[in-house]
DNA sequence: CCCAAGGATGTTTACGTAAACATAGACGTC
DNA sequence: GACGTCTATGTTTACGTAAACATCCTTGGG
């Protein structure tokens, strides 16, 4: 900067008043300073900046990673929004979900440059490792059950379990078998207990549900073991990928979607409508759930007050070719 | 940290030996410096420490969207192994692949705090823009054939798509039609260079591609076009999600995988040994791509002369259940 | 023609940290 | 016991920026 001011013939406040658009500055010393700006390569240099203005302009995101489609459409859809803000997302990755990886996590954010957290991570994780979150960091968590103690976003899991479960239920399936997503995910946990309400609501019985990793492969063995059952004419997955496992094993043993089985899914993921059959699912949100973090937070930033609270963003069922009446033989 | 020594009774010198681990500080006070920093919940200021080192120990990552499964598992390799190495990633996304757009985030990039970036868009793109990297910034290309300005690291996309397309011939088949992705990648234009030579070293027809932009709807598209020709008995798609599209398009117009057609991918994306068939695809090593990305570009940052040059990654054929030899008819 | 007002620009200072240098005390050696 | 040496700690300074304040010049009115 003291060189772009040398060169200019100017002080270096003149160039800072350039760099920023303040005004009082007039018209020829202000091209004076650009042309000095472009010989010299000038850039600002933001630690400097952030220094000074005790801000960072960034936000951190915290997660475990950005294989599930979920996680990095929101991931997209903050750091999108974040941007057009003024706002640079920086990625904070946790190995695994273990209590030392999560600490690890918090540690190296105390260290970070950012004004602000989204936590895209079991918040019992965050309250079983022993860290707090640094005082003066403002947080949004995502996907939790800590509406209590952060401000939440989510989607409304449950919403969405509900329309899925009831779709099956009023197309004459007498009950719905769940393929649940892990017992760690709060999501998971969320669908399957709209799933059996909405059972126990309507009176049917509750098999126990399946259980599954959220991939493709724990879909497809939950469906093996779903397809033995000739009973089983409905099948509501937590997931996209698990129903499409679900589809390829019920497809293996012969059981044809939607004749003989009914698949509902989750997510509504880009892939759902070209599944064999295309798959009825429940559409989720994730841009929307990107933004109301990235609202949420900013808001916190400037200094509107934000307490706990859970902000639910609504869910949409799309029905495809994947579900349809049972056949005869169940009633 | 001031106050966190005047609380120690020591200077803020003696604190910031204590924050750095520096030696020279005797037991009994650093323990009486930690006791002040806990108590005063200190934790040191990133930007002043970026601009005394004159480093911000952050990568930034420039790229049009993690919607495709390579860019966010890229991404997550990138930020992992960054991470390792006591870096964070900065993510800065730009819209749609648009002049203007690659031109504000390059604009935006010049006042990031970032020491390097991965650059993972079309440098055509950036070419086009009136834009230049900004000089001391380190930048790795991933995806381009930049490789002749800058260090380039990639899938040998080449090599993976005549591993498939002989993988085809040797199974028989006359000739194999490509589903191709969009002309403006990269990535698709090599594979569809490879399939070309290939065929053409082989003596075998060449059809002309279909053209789709990875989305599992377009392979649908172009595999109902495909359908119709019933000398079609090979398809090879140019990522999995368009193999997707093309086997249900196959399916709903009678043509049996892999009994009347086969089919191959690239990727090997997660759900990919879920289809329906399981598919037969290249195998994309991402992990290592955002690895070698990572080690580039740190490379380049603690002045280790990086000259422009390609740096590939192999790719292995995964066979499943989607190939097989041409039904009696073909031959 | 002089002075007040206001706009354009320069000067000083502080942000929080750590390197470089300075100091002061302890210890060993002859 | 005096001197050099080493260790623990304190003091000064600079990193690049922008707010706050100071200065200078122009302009217009009396």
């Amino acid at each position: 900067m003291a060189d772009v001011a040398r060169l200019a013939g100017v002080s270096s406040q003149t160039v800072s008043r350039v760099a920023n658009g303040s005004p009082g500055v007039i018209e020829t010393t202000r091209e004076q300073v650009l042309a000095a700006m472009s010989e010299l390569g000038y850039r600002p240099n933001s630690a400097a900046r952030s220094l000074r203005y005790g801000r960072f302009n960034t936000i951190g995101v915290i997660l475990f990673g950005l294989a599930s489609t979920g996680n990095s459409r929101t991931v997209e859809a903050i750091a999108t929004h974040a941007a057009a803000e003024g706002y640079a997302i920086t990625l904070i990755p946790v190995g695994a979900p273990t209590q030392d990886n999560v600490m690890g996590a918090f540690t190296r954010m105390g260290e970070l440059a950012v004004d602000g957290v989204v936590l895209i991570i079991e918040v019992h994780l965050l309250d079983a490792s022993a860290v707090a979150i640094p005082p003066g960091v403002h947080v949004v968590v995502v996907d939790s059950d800590a509406g209590d103690r952060y401000p939440v976003v989510d989607t409304d899991q449950a919403d969405g379990a509900r329309q899925a479960v009831r779709h099956l239920l009023e197309l004459g399936h007498r009950t719905v078998r769940h393929v649940a997503g892990p017992v760690e995910s709060f999501a998971a946990e969320r669908r399957a207990g709209a799933w059996r309400q909405v059972l126990e609501e309507a009176g049917r019985p509750v098999l126990p549900p399946e259980r599954g990793d959220w991939s493709a492969d724990s879909g497809y063995h939950a469906g093996l073991r779903l397809a033995g059952d000739p009973e089983c004419t409905a099948v509501f997955a937590a997931n996209d990928q698990m129903a499409l496992g679900v589809l390829r094993a019920l497809h293996e043993r012969g059981r044809r979607v939607p004749a003989d089985v009914s698949v509902v899914g989750f997510d509504d993921i880009a892939d759902a409508g070209s599944y064999l059959p295309p798959l009825t699912t429940v559409h989720q949100d994730f841009a929307e759930v990107g933004r109301r973090c990235v609202d949420a937070l900013l808001g916190q930033i400037h200094d509107e007050p934000a307490g706990p609270g859970t902000d639910l963003v609504p869910t949409r069922l799309v029905i495809r070719g994947s579900t349809a009446p049972p056949s005869g033989t169940g009633g």
